[in-house]
DNA sequence: CTGAAAGCGCTTACAG
DNA sequence: CTGAAAGCGCTTACAG
């Protein structure tokens, strides 16, 4: 068990005292240059790194970012958290992710000061989270939502409005007339929002949107395809937009195992670009999620709140783009 | 800025001094029961929680895994880190993950003392990592490799070999004459191993396996296309084993484009088991990792060493099973 | 611009 | 079985 190499040992190699070094690592205002190179240069030599919990015990920070993820894991999660590693590395920062049982976690990771900040990627249990964004906020310590927005606190999203709107015209440009949408679990803001979008869109194009048939799945591949029979006998679509790709990607499994081509027989679209839905046959036309732009943006901001700048814009809106592919009956393209 | 409730609280709540509040908390043996249920009774009823860096300060733990991931984020991360997130939750330990630069990050996770121990995948450049370890051992930090095993250090990984060779098996029985074999990168520890299995299995089976054709990719969907033209041109193989899904789902899609019929013109299998693999048409023949399995595997072994319990067995070996689907010419049957 | 000293909230020998 | 006290390695008023 090597012992470490503490601020006092690095202060005697320089001659200063330990408040100095102290003052120099957290890049205080007045210190004399020359004292600066000094203990940088005995900082170097002793190959010196701070003991975070002596920093953080004395009223220094954690460096860490606490990061909360709901419930089950999820594909995006991962361009999500590579986002977030890339900049909190580059700023100095670490990661604490939590994902099972994260709410009442994110209450002892608060009380064990085990970070600076948050970013909770918040999505049921409103009246939960409300808790403990209020008890985050008595206790100073600064957040970043992503997902749902609340007004009055910080927040990273993606246009789920806007995205379901220019599918919405897209469907317009190929003239169906039967389209279906599946719409994912009621209390879910994501999908009642592309509903919204996409009623709006159809609007704008002239087209009744209370044509449009509903059904509600669960977001799941499973969801999409135990549905299929229910949505034929309803009367034959002409087009499906499902609310997430997962449940597109259910529907063309059962599709292949009907005979029902797609897009001949029956367009189809999704949203999310996951990563799956350029390789599937035939390549799903979606809404593409920012979601590694998220994660980046997301601890940007945070650690702007954390070192004392305020947001200019509290709530940041990321544009979801249209990405046309084969499934809708559009030809092939190249991604 | 709300005050923390601290020990001395604690203590003071229940007329006993910090220390022995401490060993209630620490759950040392010698204490006596009432005292116990007395001090727990406070601990509750302030809702207490121990400052983590006060207590790793003064000698205690840090309660924080390090989790290391090299490179670039893969799938298979998520999976992996859901069943690390699991074990380590329920075991009252935190997580701290890093991806980026993340080698000279571990000196600095080591440094800052911010973690009881460290979960590493490891992967190419074993001089650095032989350095870290050695660094780590020095210490007294206990870790786990994930992948390329070293034989003094305790490991998980799975049995790379004993799959492809399940998978040579299934080649036989389908009576496959012209192989190939499309490895990844030639220092990938790995896809070496799957190539040593593949023929072992084969020559097992009574067939030469020096009459497979091998090539070379780098793991990339992108490179299991591009040498498509190359193979082919090299003599009509009758089956593809890929060392990789994402390869074999390259060829796929090469395939496709070219008109060649899978498996009625070429059969194909890959090695993962990725979560598109049973959702792509037609869905994959391969074998699976297991992964979830793995990183809550890892997870326990690490927390055993930490809390001072010495493994039975140092190098475990999750089995790798032949999951068989339609791509190799079998029926389809359910996942 | 710099130093001496108090203090952050725990754990752990040392006594008893 | 329990307590008084030292100490972990930093930061931060307070002086100068």
């Amino acid at each position: 068990m090597k012992r470490q190499i503490t601020i006092e040992e690095v202060a005697k190699h320089c001659g200063v005292s330990r408040a100095t070094v102290s003052r120099v690592l957290n890049k205080e205002p007045r210190v004399r240059p020359s004292t600066i190179a000094k203990v940088e240069k005995a900082i170097q030599e002793l190959g010196y790194n701070p003991n975070i919990h002596a920093r953080a015990l004395s009223g220094g920070s954690t460096k860490t970012i606490a990061v909360l993820l709901p419930g089950t894991w999820r594909d995006y999660y991962n361009p999500l958290l590579k986002g977030m590693d890339e900049v909190s590395a580059r700023r100095g920062y670490y990661l604490l992710i939590r994902s099972y049982n994260y709410l009442s976690e994110a209450h002892r990771i608060l009380q064990e000061k085990r970070a600076d900040g948050f970013i909770i990627r918040n999505m049921d249990q409103p009246e939960e989270h409300r808790k403990l964004f209020r008890k985050l906020e008595q206790q100073g310590i600064p957040f970043i939502l992503i997902g749902n927005p609340f007004p009055q606190y910080p927040s990273i999203h993606i246009d789920n409005v806007g995205g379901a709107r220019a599918m919405a015209h897209h469907f317009s440009r190929h003239g169906f007339k039967q389209i279906v949408f599946l719409a994912g679990p009621e209390t879910n803001i994501d999908s009642n929002d592309r509903y919204y979008g996409f009623r709006l869109g159809l609007a704008e194009c002239g087209f009744d949107p209370d044509r449009v048939r509903i059904f509600r799945g669960d977001y799941s591949i499973e969801s999409g395809s135990s549905l299929m029979p229910e949505i034929l006998s309803s009367g034959k679509p002409e087009a499906i937009f499902a609310a997430n790709d997962r449940m597109a990607l259910g529907i063309l499994q059962y599709c292949r195992t009907q005979g029902i081509r797609i897009p001949n027989d029956l367009a189809l679209a999704g949203f999310d670009d996951t990563f799956f839905s350029q390789y599937i046959h035939p390549s799903l036309t979606t809404v593409r999620q920012p979601i590694l732009e998220m994660g980046s943006l997301a601890m940007e901001k945070l650690i702007q709140l954390i070192e004392g700048h305020p947001l200019a814009s509290p709530h940041v809106i990321l544009p979801a783009p249209l990405i046309v592919r084969e499934s809708c009956g559009c030809a092939p393209t190249q991604n």
